[in-house]
RNA sequence: GCCGGGGUGGUGUAGCUGGUGCGCACGGAACUCUGAAAAAGUUCAAGAUCCGGUUCGAUUCCGGGCCCCGGCA
């Protein structure tokens, strides 16, 4: 049996938002005959589309697209969920006898499945969350402790989300089980899109104001319309935060499009936060490297 | 025009009695990451007193200027 087969590599492309992953990921499937798995926590939402800088059909070229619109916005998806659907969709790719190419920007979801990471089997219980949620941080961190000594010497003594996700996992558990990874059996090249600063910004801008033109607000409002909470539309964060108090006379259009090109240029920030700490990736600057990348990346398994 | 309130960093603000005012938030930098991850959290740096006077010492007292807000005219 020829090596390849087994071998069954994966590419991974990644880097901060506008840098124009989905782009290349199109580029090259249509090289090497791949299919794009999106790892991006919004973009699995359906109607959520304007906002969240989701490929379009068009834009796709044929190239088939998995894990967008794989979710309602009226409930959360998570990490779990999100692994889970990945990894059916890597084996259908795989079946095929096609390369898979993880494209986003979520750096969570992309570990948790490439290395595994084993997340404790208790699904969230959100009447015990919003109960816990009315105790102090130093409250829950002292309960914590006498639950569970051994998680509560690593865990974030402020962090009151986290704080509570472990007394959620020690009610049913017990304690919480400490980290294990169950990392793919498969070759993985990672590749990130590298911009500098300042041009990062400007793509940004622009591809903010290209939103606003065709029809970001109006998105937002249709959501509201379909029963998406102002709350909920909060949570989401960046483009559906903003422009839902903008929706709600919070803040004019002006201040909207400041205060979001600033947080979008944090939260691509953040996202080379996650990134850095990744030895494995390869940081590229444009196609062509990328291709001669993936290129050596593949003849390597073959041999 | 008069009365009252206020003017503090790149921005918005907090500050008791005159004692070396430098707090909070935004913004900046770095970071953490076990079912919300565009989430949640942590650390660090820097940075201001309208002009003059009184005083050993003024954000605080006095005088002057300009500006803003509210009320009256």
């Amino acid at each position: 049996m020829r090596r390849n087969i087994i071998q069954k590599p994966i590419l991974v492309i990644l880097g901060p938002t506008a840098s124009g992953k989905s782009s290349l990921a199109v580029k090259i499937a249509k090289k090497f005959n791949g299919e794009v798995i999106s790892a991006d926590s919004r973009q699995v939402y359906k109607g959520m589309n304007l906002g969240t800088g989701k490929i379009t059909k068009k834009e796709m070229e044929g190239i088939p697209h998995h894990l967008l619109d794989v979710a309602s916005p009226k409930r959360k998806f998570t990490v779990v969920q999100y692994r889970k659907l990945a990894l059916k969709a890597l084996e259908k790719i795989f079946k095929k006898g096609k390369l898979p190419i993880i494209c986003g920007g979520t750096g969570f979801y992309i570990q948790a499945l490439i290395d595994g990471i084993t997340i404790p089997p208790v699904p969230p219980d959100w009447k015990l969350r919003r109960k816990l949620e009315k105790k102090s941080v130093e409250e829950l961190y002292e309960l914590l402790k006498k639950l569970d000594k051994k998680r509560a010497e690593t865990i974030e003594k402020k962090n009151k989300r986290r704080l509570i996700r472990a007394i959620e996992i020690v009610q049913k558990l017990g304690k919480v089980p400490p980290l294990k990874k169950d990392p793919l059996p498969y070759p993985v090249l990672m590749l990130g899109i590298k911009k500098e600063k300042k041009e990062l910004k400007k793509l940004i801008r622009k591809r903010l104001l290209k939103r606003i033109r065709q029809g970001m607000i109006a998105e937002v409002k249709k959501l509201k319309k379909s029963g998406i909470s102002w709350k909920r539309l909060e949570e989401f964060g960046l483009e559906y935060r903003w422009v839902a108090r903008y929706l709600q006379n919070k803040i004019s259009k002006e201040e909207m499009i400041e205060k979001l090109q600033k947080e979008i240029e944090n939260y691509a920030k953040r996202q080379m936060v996650w990134f850095k700490k990744d030895k494995r990736i390869i940081w590229i600057k444009n196609q062509r490297e990328a291709e001669k990348l993936v290129r050596n990346f593949l003849k390597k398994k073959e041999s």
